[in-house]
DNA sequence: GAGCACTGC
């Protein structure tokens, strides 16, 4: 392995910290520019990241973990890889890979580092997202791909054998995937963490204790356990921040304005009442071009907030936390910060996600404020007092781990070859009760004891029905279901036109419940040659039927190679809800006879349950049901409904009913 | 008779 930390340069000085032993190194004064004169490569030069290279390049040598604190704008994600590369560590076959939580990110990101570097896409630098694989092994060396899929190709390469670096960018994000990802790594492997916050203090503790210190081999090109942290400042404009208690001035410079509200209703509430201020003529915000945007809009209303400002108008974009994060919105100096977002919880106990209404981080509204000062300085508007920003609001979110339903997590782990799931250690660990969920979950499935590589690349719940599937002879259909169930939802938002999409539903509605009228609808898509008008002329979201064919050809491409043969049963339903019903078992619930307004019963915890109204079973109210999941709102609803017989739950699952048997009054 | 922050495989 080369030696590369200068051309010509001395040695950087390093710092030790006191607290710990984790290692800061002390910046350059000047950077000293070295290559050639090329324009895209002054470009690179001018990045904030560039009097790092040489400090960056030493630590990634030296130390097996390295974590790079550092705002968007200082040109570390697409900089790093290539002094990575440039340094020699993509020589001999192996592979430099950068991780983003994000398809978008990841695509943007590669072909910008493809154009720096001069090469075509997919060669020499490529990327792998979910169904798109813009790689040439052997010839590709810089790899972005999403974490997600980095997670995957563990599973087959659990030491991921042709990676030299793995920088994983926006580790601040706490994903389940990115946090599951640190968990095992091969010694030689180099690891960088690029995070956004200095947080990046509380990985460095978790990467140095004993557990996680890789094995020491003798040799010479082991680094060291004790990770180093570097700080690279990025290159935002400066961002005024106005609390609430402050009085400003209605009326500022031009310059657009982002909104940050909580979810769709307040959005559109906030909407209604500046277009209807804007009605009178001498309304102040008669200059106002308002605009929502959330995930669940449809594409081309979401296109409007990129589409330039008319002259003499201001842009006010009224936005979830879609903003923050997933997207940049050029042209934006003001931002109002209502300092809520809506965020998942999830309760081990009633084994319910919650998505509630909570106060967002520090790390979070700073994010929201640097919104403002993309393109100049910019202001930010608080609507909450310094003194709760200071005192109040919690540094940084709590992470994935800690919110979610860790079924998923525990089989890739297990996957990983890692079997003291309890005993296991985290940077966060999750709750003691969600490990115990999961696992119990998993054992009732019988799919942990499994070596069915199916339960490692989907829900497990989804597997298993598939699994059955494949027993019952009704693959074909289940593969469907399961591909529909993956999405948000196969039909066009309409909340205005809710009658009309009743209606529509009507024509595809199946006794058994929800999962059989997607086959229905599915067909009817089929019989219309895939036909865009069908889909509108139906409500049917036709990006999601094409989402639809792209998953299930996944699954085929998945089913074929663990040798199973798909079969169709044509019209046997009853095939495909036992199938259903040995994946979803878990979710059964009992009508109240007594209780009014068709309130249900989960078997497993009691919980009060309702038919959400957007199933096909909603006010039909079969005794016995299961669901695919559950959204929680001012009551728990149901999604994705089906009519069961309580006797295919003992015949799937004898063990799980047998030892529920104290709480239900099932039978 | 109601409503889904955001990712990802």
């Amino acid at each position: 392995m080369s030696r590369f930390w200068k051309p010509g340069a001395e040695r950087p000085q390093l710092l030790d910290d006191e607290e710990g032993g984790v290692i800061f190194f002390s910046a350059p004064s000047s950077a000293a520019g070295l290559y050639g004169y090329a324009n895209l490569e002054r470009q690179r030069q001018r990045l904030p990241v560039y009097k790092f290279r040489t400090a960056i390049l030493y630590l990634v040598e030296k130390h097996a973990t390295s974590i790079v604190v550092g705002e968007t704008g200082s040109g570390k994600t697409t900089q790093i890889p290539q002094y990575l590369k440039e340094a020699g560590w993509a020589e001999g076959g192996r592979v430099i890979a950068c991780t983003q939580p994000r398809r978008l990110a990841v695509q943007s990101v590669a072909s910008r580092v493809a154009e720096e570097m001069g090469v075509k896409l997919g060669e020499e630098v490529g990327y792998t997202i979910r169904f798109e694989d813009v790689t040439n092994p052997g010839v590709t060396v810089i790899k972005f791909l999403t974490d997600g899929v980095l997670l995957r190709e563990m599973m087959d390469d659990p030491l991921l054998t042709k990676y030299s670096v793995i920088m994983v960018d926006e580790a601040h994000e706490r994903s389940l995937s990115t946090d599951t990802l640190f968990q095992r790594r091969r010694p030689d492997l180099r690891l960088i963490i690029s995070s956004a916050t200095i947080e990046a203090k509380s990985m460095s503790a978790f990467f140095s204790s004993s557990k996680k210190r890789p094995i020491q081999v003798p040799g010479d090109h082991i680094p060291e356990a004790v990770p180093a942290i570097i700080s690279v400042e990025g290159k935002g404009f400066p961002v005024e921040i106005h609390y609430s208690e402050e009085s400003f001035s209605n009326y500022e410079p031009a310059g657009d304005i982002l909104v940050f509200l909580t979810g769709q209703d307040d959005i559109e509430a906030a909407v209604r009442l500046l277009m209807e201020d804007g009605q009178a003529p001498e309304s102040r915000s008669s200059g106002l071009l308002i605009l929502p945007l959330y995930s669940g809009l449809p594409r081309a209303e979401q296109d409007l907030v990129f589409s330039p400002t008319p002259k003499g108008k201001r842009k006010v974009i009224i936005s979830t936390n879609i903003a923050e994060t997933s997207l940049t919105l050029e042209g934006v100096v003001y931002v109002v910060d209502s300092g809520f977002s809506k965020q998942r919880f999830y309760n081990p106990i009633s084994d319910i996600e919650n998505l509630v209404v909570a106060p967002i981080s520090k790390a979070s509204a700073r994010q929201r404020a640097g919104r403002a000062g993309r393109v100049r300085p910019g202001k930010c508007f608080r609507l909450y007092t310094e003194e709760y920003f200071v005192k109040e609001m919690p540094n940084e979110g709590i992470p994935e781990m800690q919110r979610s339903n860790l079924v998923s997590c525990v089989i890739q782990l297990k996957s990983l070859g890692i079997d003291n799931i309890l005993g296991f250690d985290w940077i966060s660990p999750p709750a003691p009760e969600s490990m115990i969920r999961a696992l119990e979950v998993l054992y009732s499935l019988g799919v942990l004891d499994d070596d069915a590589k199916l339960t490692t690349l989907l829900d497990p719940m989804i597997s298993k029905m598939i699994l059955s599937a494949n027993e019952y002879g009704c693959s074909e259909e289940v593969i469907t279901i399961a591909a529909v169930l993956s999405i948000q939802s196969i039909w066009v938002s309409m909340r205005g036109a809710q009658r009309e999409l009743d209606d529509v539903k009507l024509r595809f509605a199946a006794a058994e419940g929800d999962h059989i009228t997607y086959l229905n609808i599915y067909k009817g898509f089929l019989n219309s040659g895939k036909s865009p008008q069908w889909c509108h002329k139906n409500f049917i979201n036709y990006q999601a039927m094409k989402k639809v064919l792209e998953i299930r050809e996944q699954l085929i491409k998945l089913l074929k190679r663990l040798g199973m043969i798909l079969k169709s049963c044509e019209k046997d339903t009853l095939a495909i809800r036992k199938a259903i019903v040995a994946g979803f078992f878990a979710h059964a619930c009992r009508l109240e006879t007594f209780g009014q307004n068709g309130m249900y019963k989960t078997l497993r915890s009691s919980q009060e349950v309702h038919i959400h109204p957007s199933s096909v079973l909603f006010r039909v109210n079969p005794k016995w049901v299961i669901y695919n999941s559950i959204v929680s709102t001012d009551r728990q609803y149901m999604r994705h409904v089906l009519a069961i017989d309580p006797s295919w739950l003992t015949e799937a699952a004898p063990h799980f009913y047998q030892l529920q048997k104290p709480y239900p009054a099932a039978y």
